[in-house]
This record gives C-alpha cells, structure tokens and sequence, in this order.
DNA sequence: GCAAATATAATAGTAATACTATCATTTATG
DNA sequence: CATAAATGATAGTATTACTATTATATTTGC
C-alpha cells in the first residue's frame, strides 16, 4: 500500500515547471492565482503581466516557475488529472462488480465534483473548470509532440489506461475501448461548454446533468454484446 | 429547387468578413493561402504578417478583408461547413432509408473526405483539416456569445438539426440526438488528432479508418431500441 | 547573531504581435 | 479621360512574451 499512496502524492511532472511552485509561498500564490484569474479572462487574454499584478509580485518572479504561459496551464491541467486519477483509484478500489466500477469511473470523468463530498481537495472543482474550458487549447497545437515526450500527458494516458481496463472486463471484445474513453473525456468537457454557450446543439434541461446521463446512457449501450 | 440552390451557393456569412474576399483577386489569395499557412504554422503561431508576405501584399491590405485573425479563421471554418451542409443534402437527397441516410451522414461529418471522388472544390479537403485542428481553439472563448449572437454558428446549427431529424426518424425516443451529433463532430475532429499525435489514447490501425468505424459503430448501437 | 546563499522586487530592454492611420500610387469604371 | 476605388508603402502604438541586471529582502547554516 506504500508505493500505492506514494504514487499518488500529487506530484506533477517536474518538466512542467522551472522552480516547484509548492515549494515556495510566492510559488503558491502564482497557481492558485492563475486558476481564478485564467478562468475569469479566457487563457488567450491571460498574461504574466496580469497575474503579477494580482500576486503583487514581477512579471520576472513568475518565469522563474513557469518557462511560459502553456506550461502553467499544462501543470495546472496536470494537477487536475492527478486529482482525477487519485479519485478514479480510491473510488473503485472496494467495488467488485465491473459495471459499477465504470458507473462510478463515468461519473468521475463526465460530471463537475460536488466541492463538499466528493472535491479532494480546494482546487478540484475550479482545476475541473479550467480543464473543461481550456485544456484543449493547449493540447491541439504544434508542440504536442514534444511535450508528449516530455512525459506531460503520462498522467492523462494513465487514466485512459484504467478505465479501458474495466471495459474490457465488461466487454473484451470491444474494438475501440481507448477511443470511447478519450472521447468521453474530452467530449463531456466540450457538451458542458456547449451547454452553457450553444445549447442549440445540446439537450439541455434545466435542474439535470444531460452531460453525465448522455454519457452513461451511451458507454453502457455501446458495450452491450449484440 | 431555385431557393434551395440560392441556400447554397457557397455564400459566407458576412459578419465575418469587412470585405467579401471573393469580390477581388487580393480576397482569394488571402483565403487561399492563409488555409496553408493556418495548417502549416498552426493558428498560434499564425499572423498576417507572415500572410501578407507569403501573398506580396501587406498587413493593412488584410485587414481591409477581416478586422482579426479569428474572424479569418471562423470564415475559413464557416466555408468548410457550407461545405459540409451542402454535401449532406445533396448526398442524402434520394436515399428514402434513415438508416442509410444516416450512414451517409455519418460519413459525410467523420471522414476526411477523399479529394477526388467527394469533395465538391478544392479546398474541402485543406478545409477540413484546418476545421479538423483549429476549430476548437476559435469556438472555446470567452468571444463566443458575441460571435454567436453575430450568427457565426447559424451553419454549423443547421447541420446537426438536419442529422437530429435523421435520428429522430430511426428512434424519436431517444433523448439526447443533438448532443450526439455535436459529440460525433467534434469528438471525430479530435479522435482524429490524438491518432496523429497521442495514438495510445486511440485504436489506430494502419490503413483503417477507425475514427469512422467506431462511430458508425456508436451512434447505431445508442439508437438502438433496447 | 552574523555571513553567505538564496529568493524576490524593481527596472529596463528586445523582438514580435495585433492592430490603426496616412498618403501615394495603381487599377477599374462610367 | 476623369474619378473613384483598391492597393501598397510606410509609420506608429500598445501589448505581449520574454531576458537581463542589479538591488533588496529573507532564509539558513554555523
């Protein structure tokens, strides 16, 4: 159980900063700062400048964490899938029934934690946030394949990892289990934007999470054997 | 058939543009280019400075035609979805089956159509590929209540409702047909990135569409009837 | 408690970006 | 051929994404 929790100490990949940012109070201001402040201004109008501003600190002092802007979205993006993977362990951990280890695994991945019961920890909600909105900017660009390289998706690959491995207790003969989960993933994020800006292309109804159900409803159709 | 004919003539929306590019040699050399060069440097790394020098013109003459880079991109991805539309009515025109209907459209939105025997110009394809990789990053903003209100998306709408219909022809009960199609849209666009650049979250298999496999295999699975 | 190391702040500076403005020149049109 | 319209050439501004330098705090090791 030793190396179990000493995985999951929310460690993000040291390729992601310059300087620890937890290592430091300074450090701890510039992420959590940017959480609020990426989410309130869109990351294209984000800047160091700003965020200093906010931190009462330099433009300077911030580069000396952070090489650059994509690189803290990227750590903060991180941070987020450690949080998801730690929960996507210890949620499913004592369930032996594979279908509701992926009941639980969907709800994890598609639905926004409730802050009280679920959240591990102060930031996972708006860390939940900034990913849905903003992660895919960061992600779709001409330097992925570097930072892949850089190990900077391992955590997102873990995840993937996990729960195509319940899938195929379910149904192994599944042909594209890698692709239903990355498509929940990403898809769940991109619905809930959609929800909020172009409902047109949504289900949207008020006091219910469309999102998770539409979700759950299709993974388990999908799996079905014939 | 002449008001449906007059529907598509391939006619941009015109909040997009200060200038129609089509109405003089400059407008189409900045089209026409900037689709090759969005897709060679991505759109971060895009400016029109480096358009106008590709096209021996200036920074200023461009921005007689849009007034910002993300307006350009939105008409080049307005443009490839009037593509798109125009190729889901005329494909689907005389099929009386919803099923093959729908197999066509599935098609027709998850593939990348082939430039010789599908595509209805010679820009679908390049088209499709910006659309492909670049959408996203225009659509997730903080702009895109204005650009809605603007009707930047008012193609892209009529689109999924002309699939919802397909669907709700094959199953009317089924409650989330618009979040479906929206999810198969966007969903194969970013499946097919992950393919290129992160395969470990897909099924890549050489020489096999496995983006439009798996959701022909999806979306007839979820509508199944029980 | 003090020196040395380290972290941060303050300031300055650069190249590139995303524009706007002005004016001269070319090209199309009536 | 005159006039208007389109384009090119040039310049300029504010902001961004950094890098560099030096001064001032703050921590730590002895």
């Amino acid at each position: 159980m030793k190396s179990f929790f000493s995985h999951f100490k929310i460690q993000v990949n040291s390729s992601l900063y310059l300087k620890d940012p937890h290592s430091s109070e300074l450090g701890e201001r510039i992420i959590y700062k940017s959480i609020n402040l990426i989410d309130e201004l869109g990351f294209e109008h984000f800047t160091f400048k700003k965020l200093a501003i906010e931190i009462n600190s330099t433009e300077a002092s911030i580069y000396r964490y952070f090489e650059s802007k994509q690189k803290l979205l990227f750590y903060l993006i991180n941070w987020y899938w450690c949080c998801v993977e730690y929960r996507l362990v210890f949620e499913t951990a004592n369930i032996s029934d594979p279908r509701a280890r992926l009941t639980k695994a969907i709800h994890i991945l598609s639905s926004i934690p409730d802050g009280d019961s679920e959240a591990i920890n102060s930031v996972e909600v708006p860390l939940k946030k900034l990913a849905m909105n903003e992660s895919i900017k960061v992600m779709m660009t001409k330097e992925v394949d570097a930072e892949n390289k850089e190990g900077v998706f391992s955590v997102y690959k873990s995840i993937v990892k996990r729960v195509v491995e319940i899938i195929k207790e379910i149904n192994p003969k599944y042909p594209y289990p890698n692709m239903l989960v990355s498509s929940l993933i990403e898809g769940s994020n991109q619905q809930r934007f959609f929800e909020a800006h172009l409902p047109g292309l949504t289900n949207f109804k008020e006091g219910q999470d469309q999102v998770e159900q539409f979700y759950m409803d299709l993974v388990f159709k999908v799996l079905m054997n014939e």
